[in-house]
RNA sequence: GGAGGAGUGGCAGAGCUGGUUGAAUGCACCGGUCUUGAAAACCGGCGUGCGAGAAAUCGUACCGGGGGUUCGAAUCCCUCCUCCUCCGCCA
């Protein structure tokens, strides 16, 4: 969320980028609401805090005379600070309500979105930032989306998935399931080789988990809760490796630091059934090695393109065209302030796939999770966190088998073959 | 799952028969003296949030989380969580 601070002092600012994400005119209101609260708390803090300190005065009071033998001036101060009780008692619930009031306001207002931000509603109006795909490659006559390359091949089985544990659980076997071990592999040797420490982290979190990271309350529905302990699956691996650092204050010197981790990731998509989600296309439980990232504020966006160098890397590396998009206002996420995806071509659905999405979210999670760093001047500061995909496998493989079929099998992109163990898928 | 013990500052570890204890002491860390340099020794500093203030600083809250008793709680009570030991079960 964003700094209580920051709203005070750069009000239009924050004004301008919430049209640029098209948020409701009408709940613009909220900053100007959120400053009133802001205004009310500070001033019942002052005066809470005063009477504290003259009760407190009291007590001590109290006690020397009790110590001293004169009872009846303590029982007298007694009565005393039993009627400023009741006054600060009410200024005390009073500051808790604004407070509380205030939080969830707060944790209603999204990220401001960086300057380079193009406005817009939709994927439409996402702005095409780089491509590697020029021209788009074409298939042979006969050419088919993988759906049916796996069913030929038997790579994965989606209804035994569905069978097992409902639609959008892929079950993949034989080449299939040995190509999703070496993507694996390959995708967090890469990372490795560029600095990132491997973690395997818990794929179920609790609630404070959830929130620090900007899941709850706004993507509730989208995960997978296990209601008898409380805990949620994982939609991502930021989730848990970002919050390692939670509450947490660390040595400029410690920045930045990057992990990365593979697992799987739960994600409920409720709704949407038809063309577009078939296959691997949308799945409810799929691979991703995500990368992460804690920087000092000054380096953040280098950082992020360095991310983006590292996934388009990867790309290059699996010979997959793909192009680079810059998220406009509409379609960005709740947190972050300026995200890239990635897609690759599936020349089999002529269409593109969404495989990495790399965001910057500046200090919108990290105040959150209260996580700081010592600055220059020995200050605490909240430090910014990043993270992106790389990458998500299931469209990867999609793309993958597609876009290498070949009448008598499916060819393996050569940094893949030392990985899979074979060059070449056939029947 | 059953029985018992414990959760205090970056770490270790006092306090826990309620009242200058935000918290002794040691280590670590930072600054300084000494030294050619280092080590040792000595001196000083060293938590976080919130509020007030231009600032120095002051006030306030925090001793696993939440609630209660009390003029006053790290210290008493309730509740939840976590960890340790023993038994049981188990990949």
């Amino acid at each position: 969320m964003l700094e209580l601070n920051f709203i005070r002092e750069q009000k239009t600012r924050i004004i301008e980028g919430l049209k640029v994400r098209n948020f409701p005119e009408a709940d613009i209101e909220i900053i100007n609401k959120i400053i009133n609260f802001d205004d009310r708390r500070k001033e019942l803090q002052t005066n809470l805090d005063n009477s504290l300190a003259e009760r407190n005065k009291m007590s001590k009071q109290i006690g020397q005379l009790f110590k001293d033998g004169k009872r009846d001036e303590a029982e007298a101060l007694r009565e005393k600070v039993n009627a400023l009780k009741e006054e600060y008692s009410t200024v005390e619930e009073e500051l808790k309500g604004v407070i509380d009031q205030l939080n969830t306001m707060l944790l209603e207002v999204p990220n401001v979105p960086h300057p380079s931000v193009p406005a817009g509603s939709t994927e439409e109006d996402n702005e095409v930032y780089k491509a590697w795909a020029d021209p788009l490659p074409e298939l042979y006559e006969g050419a088919i989306p993988h759906w049916e390359l796996a069913e030929e091949y038997g790579l994965f089985d989606l209804k035994l998935g569905t069978k097992i544990t409902g639609s959008g659980f892929p079950l993949y076997r034989g080449y299939g399931a040995r190509l999703e071990r070496a993507l694996i592999n390959f995708f967090l040797d890469e990372g490795q080789k560029a600095g990132y420490e491997e973690i395997m982290p818990p794929i179920l979190v609790n609630e404070d988990t959830a929130r620090a990271t900007g899941q709850l309350p706004d993507k509730e529905g989208q995960m997978y809760y296990v209601g008898k302990d409380n805990l949620y699956l994982i939609p991502t691996a930021e989730v848990p490796i970002t919050n390692i650092y939670r509450d947490e204050i660390l040595e400029a010197s410690d920045l930045p630091v990057k992990l990365m981790g593979y697992t799987p990731c739960f994600r409920r998509e409720a709704g949407s059934y038809g063309a577009h989600v078939r296959g691997l296309n949308r799945v409810h439980q799929f691979n991703k090695v995500e990368i992460v990232r804690i920087e000092h504020p000054d380096h953040s966006y280098e950082a992020l393109e360095e991310m983006l160098q590292h996934v388009a890397g990867l790309l290059n590396k699996l010979e997959l065209p793909f192009r680079i998009l810059r998220l406009c206002g509409g379609d960005l996420g709740f947190t972050s302030a300026l995200t890239f995806d990635f897609e690759v071509y599936s020349a089999a659905q002529k269409r593109w796939l969404e495989v990495s999405s790399v965001s910057n979210f500046e200090t919108y999670q990290s105040n959150r999770m209260k996580l700081r760093f010592k600055n220059e001047q020995r200050k605490n500061q909240l430090v910014h966190t990043l993270n992106g995909s790389a990458l998500a496998l299931a469209r990867i493989v999609a793309a993958l088998l597609e876009n290498n079929q070949q009448p008598d099998g499916i060819a393996i992109p050569k940094v893949l073959q030392t990985y899979t163990g074979f060059d070449k898928i056939t029947k």
